[in-house]
DNA sequence: CCAAAAGTGTTTCAATTACACCCATGA
DNA sequence: TCATGGGTGTAATTGAAACACTTTTGG
């Protein structure tokens, strides 16, 4: 005899942030189908037989965003196996956390009604319930790129791949919600050594003083927490 | 028409770190059956159709350690799900980080030939590769442990319910295998709010002048990095 | 010239480190 | 009384925060 072990539904469901007109955004879907038909929720699906997690993750991602070829932190979050999170079946959904610039506007897929960038802030504060447990997701995703940015480069994610110290100070003083010195920060990621590639262009589409633009440096590699949301 | 998602087993995995004899050690288990028979592996098993993953997880450590009120902290790490992990089904796993004081020895049980707690340097250093993708697993696991020492009051899930200062000191040492200032190391940590409660009972079961007893802090609360191990 | 953002220098203050020193017990 | 770990005090060093000030553009 050989036991067969019970089977499940596995999913993955993405937390997309990205900055937009200094606010943080994630990408939600219109739910086209039942359950909760009509509410907003993550972009997500399921995971193909032959698949590994997080080729399903970037796949999902690609087909919402309608970009192939993104210039986007994607990360695993952590999993959700509440047996009656799905009330058709037994999901377990494995969440993603994925970061990137200011991203096109999205197109409505194939099983999404309609899809849009909503206000973090907005959304967790209860206007619409999101569908399923993405609630709860969303808020753990927002955590996690909050607590990151305090002791790794992840805040580059959230910039296009040539930036100014004062665009990715704004990234910092977005997701926080606190104003930061700028010449302490300056200072800080300028002088963070693989964290800021320096370039030899400058760019006045700031306005003011042209500003030194630099690229994102090396790895994700761990650094004394170099700056803090408190 | 009505999409049927492709099923897979969910199993969670177990890291079990324990402190034996100023070593870091982890829970292993003896397969007993194909694939991988005779080799050693993470505990662990399928979850079953109406439990919650932690839950899951709770019981499997109950199960391996045969102790069901355990002091032990529990937490989730992430999701291993490459198509070909395990050579008979598609399963994905949810690895779950454990951390107690110095537990019993362990028994074997119904699906493992053999149990028992092996330092953490030498699994890692490939004596007797793991089963499955589990070498993988555990790094991670340490490498989770490792760094919430550092900003979490997570060190003293290695401890007994009442433990000195020296005690908790000697854990740290371990788990990053660097030496600490005992004297420095004593005022931060009685010194970081919420992070021990002190009792009126001391002890001299470590020699010397008595110490005082602590307990556990009350809760997760990050703190500003108390401890580096570098 | 003025406003606005970039970037540097310097002072102040807080935290960490290193280490001298005392304390309370068992042997 | 001596060895051992427990615990306190303090000076030196390092790092963070605050802010005056200069630079370089656009309008």
């Amino acid at each position: 005899m050989s036991y067969e072990p019970p089977r499940a539904a596995v999913a993955v469901d993405l937390v997309v942030l990205t900055l937009r007109d200094a606010e943080l955004c994630v990408l939600l879907v219109r739910r086209a189908g039942a359950p909760y038909k009509g509410r907003w929720a993550l972009p997500g699906g399921f995971v193909e037989p032959d698949e590994d997690l997080d080729t399903a993750a970037g796949r999902e991602l690609a087909e919402e965003t309608s970009v192939s070829d993104l210039p986007v932190h994607l990360e695993q979050l952590r999993s959700y196996g509440d047996p009656k999170r799905d009330p058709r079946m037994r999901v377990v959904s494995v969440a993603y956390l994925a970061l990137g610039p200011d991203l096109p506007d999205p197109v409505a897929g194939s099983d999404a009604a309609d899809a849009a960038w909503r206000p973090v802030a907005d959304v967790l504060a209860g206007t619409g319930k999101l569908a399923f447990d993405h609630a709860v997701i969303l808020a753990d995703g927002v955590e996690r790129a909050r607590s990151k940015l305090e002791y790794t480069p992840l805040g580059t994610a959230f910039c296009a791949p040539e930036f100014t110290v004062g665009e990715l100070r704004e990234v910092y003083e977005t997701v926080w919600g606190v104003p930061l010195d700028p010449r302490n920060f300056h200072r800080k990621v300028t002088g963070a050594t693989g964290f800021l590639m320096p370039t030899v262009k400058t760019t006045t589409r700031n306005g003011g003083r042209p500003a030194r633009l630099y690229r994102r440096g090396l790895a994700e590699l761990l650094m004394p927490p170099l700056l803090r949301p408190a």
